[in-house]
DNA sequence: GAGTGGTCTAGACCACTTT
DNA sequence: AAGTGGTCTAGACCACTCC
């Protein structure tokens, strides 16, 4: 008897949970520094170490960036260290020349059957779609289409993407507001179609790679849904498996 | 000045390197369960919070397993859970059909350049080759060739292969003692050629995705090197981006 | 009830950064 | 010197499993 309760949940994760509202709400933004642990205990009434345990685990999820001696930050993607977190092309040499997003294209549209389902938005909602080349020392390697909700990113342009010097997701932090977490990428093999084989200066029909991300932000909240067909020879798509 | 020692390492971690001689030497084995939290801190003379951080790292780095109310075990590529750590293959469908491994070819040969190189071992070396078939619901769906060290696999033939009932990996761990514990992965995408096209029961030329895998045990020492060729018409490769 | 891992606390001290 | 995160300890108590 005296069964355990089915919704206990540990003191420290409620901290965390009450830090991802924080963080949610937009009162501690990417790149900068969070109260110290002493201040957050005092704020909780809890003891610095159940702070601490919290952070650990938002550190281990990447959502904070701890730094001795000086603090902890809001993990961002204007940060230089993130930029390979979500792109998982090397080159074939040990060259580590990084890549260049050329915008081709940006159109609005409505919403799809699945656009609207991977997205859970209504269908008819208004999205945008975006075309884009990623050059790896001048060299067409990746082209990319990608879906937005127009909810979210209104004001989103061809002139806004290509002002922007930086990645993708750092022009989505620091422009509107949002952060992206994770993302599950679904790969294939497929043949080059006329089009694609153009733009990455291929032969038609020659296999590459289709990658199929979704990418989440705070809450789990679907907010990028994107299509990549990466030309593999002279690149690979690297993975890790722990 | 009172510059900081170059070579601090926190006691937590040299337990760890300890943990991790037990676990190499084999005095812990895989699915066993190592002694108790008090146990170590006695064994070790520290605090059971050092030990405890000590196997905090472990069990993220998939070593260990932690089991609340009845202790912490060495990890197991027995246990059913850990199947689909190194696979990322899914059937496009919501079906969670589990593969099944159809060995087909297995000889012995010299390492090449490449191979050593890659094995860390001398070229020359003996090496053994498995090629194999991985099927869903009796689709064949991957052709794998697999490279070996002959030194660590002894004793390995193709009858012994096919007489094993469970994956590769938990044969290697079981009859030679050896536990994976992380690899990399290399894919690109390719065109299938006749003999590939024929055992996966697809049209020549047909793009698959090429993984190549290097898999490592303790120390990060390479203990495999294999290729395989994915058909990703009912099957996609799928990948967690943290 | 005994044993295990899991949580929480309070305090001391260390390593690192900045002023 | 002051402030931050990082380590280590000792002890209390909770949740879970097994006998």
């Amino acid at each position: 008897m005296a069964q355990t309760s089915p919704t206990f949940s540990p003191l420290y994760r409620q901290i965390k949970s009450l830090m991802l509202v924080a963080l949610e709400s937009g009162e501690w933004s990417p790149g900068q520094a969070i109260p110290s642990e002493q201040e957050l205990a005092a704020r909780f009434g809890v003891s610095q170490g159940t702070v601490r345990k919290a952070i650990d685990e938002m550190a281990a999820e990447n959502l904070l960036v701890r730094k001795q001696g000086k603090g902890t930050y809001v993990a961002s993607h204007n940060d230089p260290r993130s930029l390979f977190r979500f792109l998982r092309l090397v080159p074939e040499g040990e060259g580590l020349s990084h890549p260049v997003s050329v915008p081709l294209e940006c159109w609005r549209a409505k919403a799809g059957q699945e656009a609207a389902r991977v997205l859970a938005i209504e269908p008819g909602s208004p999205i945008i779609i975006v075309r884009r080349l990623l050059e790896f020392s001048a060299k067409p390697v990746v082209v990319d289409e990608i879906y937005l909700p127009g909810e979210v990113f209104q004001g989103l342009t061809l002139e806004v993407l290509q002002g922007w010097k930086g990645s993708l997701y750092s022009l989505f932090e620091t422009r509107f507001g949002l952060r992206m977490i994770r993302a599950e990428e679904r790969i294939r093999a497929v043949a080059a179609d006329r089009r694609t084989a153009e733009m990455l200066r291929v032969k038609e029909g020659v296999p590459l790679l289709s990658v199929e991300r979704v990418t989440f932000t705070y809450g789990d909240r679907p907010v990028e849904w994107r299509r990549g067909l990466y030309s593999t020879d002279e690149h690979f798509y690297l993975n890790e498996l722990n």
